[in-house]
DNA sequence: TCATATGTATCATTAAGAGTTACGTGATTC
DNA sequence: GAATCACGTAACTCTTAATGATACATATGA
């Protein structure tokens, strides 16, 4: 497919849990970003893994909040949801016994390890709070009556 | 596919080219980097129309550098090669109407291509010749009596 | 005129994310 | 304790983009 959706769409997930009243089922969340309530399990479940979120079988189960979203980075999340490869580009990940294609892997692996480092930097220095309020800026701006679009059934 | 390796393998074709005497067909280049002789044009395409090689068609045609490497940045490979998405995360495609959704989608945007516009400017500073110097440097300690290691037949 | 090599359209293959189905397990409600 | 709800997860299919392969046209040189 195109790229991995799953960093964007925990993101867009955690901010509306955070102003979620209670627990959020996977339908509940699957509906948030258009999508099936086991892709929706299948993220989360690296999330619970790190403490972000709880997770309850049963009646009135469902999914919550951890922890303030002024405690989580983009780094978190990132981590969270699997750290899939960050770049599109690159050599290929065999070995070669081609001094010239080894001298070329070995430079640009360095440039794109560089990158990387410097990116996922700026993932921890930016917290999902920060994004949070991002949202109430443009909701400000928007001179809506409700919070946020809620775009799945209502909340339990 | 795992990722895009078109400029990986470009600039490794370059300095092999730049070793090689006379022109080089697309079934020797493809044999160096173990591909189809189609996949080698379809690349190479792209580095014709910016001056970087030239092509001749017909007996004793083939490829060959039309500049010195010192005058290739690897962000000219980067780009001659279709200037494919540099990451592999970031957010969908298409806009939604959720304002939550905008606000993560903007910033993660933002992020992304800020660590874009780092990472060509890295690309236009590095040289496919320093890259190839990295190669004569490994050549040396390696202790080979050829200046490369060739993987095709022998050269026209 | 024939062999050679590029130019290109078209299709097949491959890998990874995403989507889907099916079924198991635990928790709540009645 | 039986039914229902919701997570947990395995095992598929679907989709997309890069890559690989085939076929054929065109141009060039011997």
């Amino acid at each position: 497919m195109a790229r991995d959706l799953r960093m964007s769409r925990m993101l867009h997930v955690l901010i509306h849990m955070d102003r979620h009243v209670g627990r959020a089922t996977s339908e509940q969340i699957a509906q948030m970003i258009s999508t099936n309530a086991v892709v929706v399990r299948r993220m989360m479940a690296g999330l619970r893994e790190r403490g972000i979120v709880t997770s309850e079988k049963g009646h009135g189960g469902g999914w919550q909040l951890a922890c303030p979203l002024a405690r989580i980075s983009l780094r978190d999340v990132y981590e969270a949801v699997g750290h899939p490869p960050l770049f599109n580009i690159g050599p290929q990940a065999d070995h070669s016994s081609c001094l010239v294609e080894q001298a070329v892997d070995a430079r640009l692996d360095a440039t794109l390890s560089e990158a990387e480092a410097r990116l996922l930097a700026q993932f921890s220095a930016i917290t999902v709070e920060e994004v949070a309020q991002d949202f109430e800026r443009r909701f400000a701006e928007s001179g809506h009556s409700v919070p946020f679009q809620w775009h799945g059934s209502t909340a339990q």
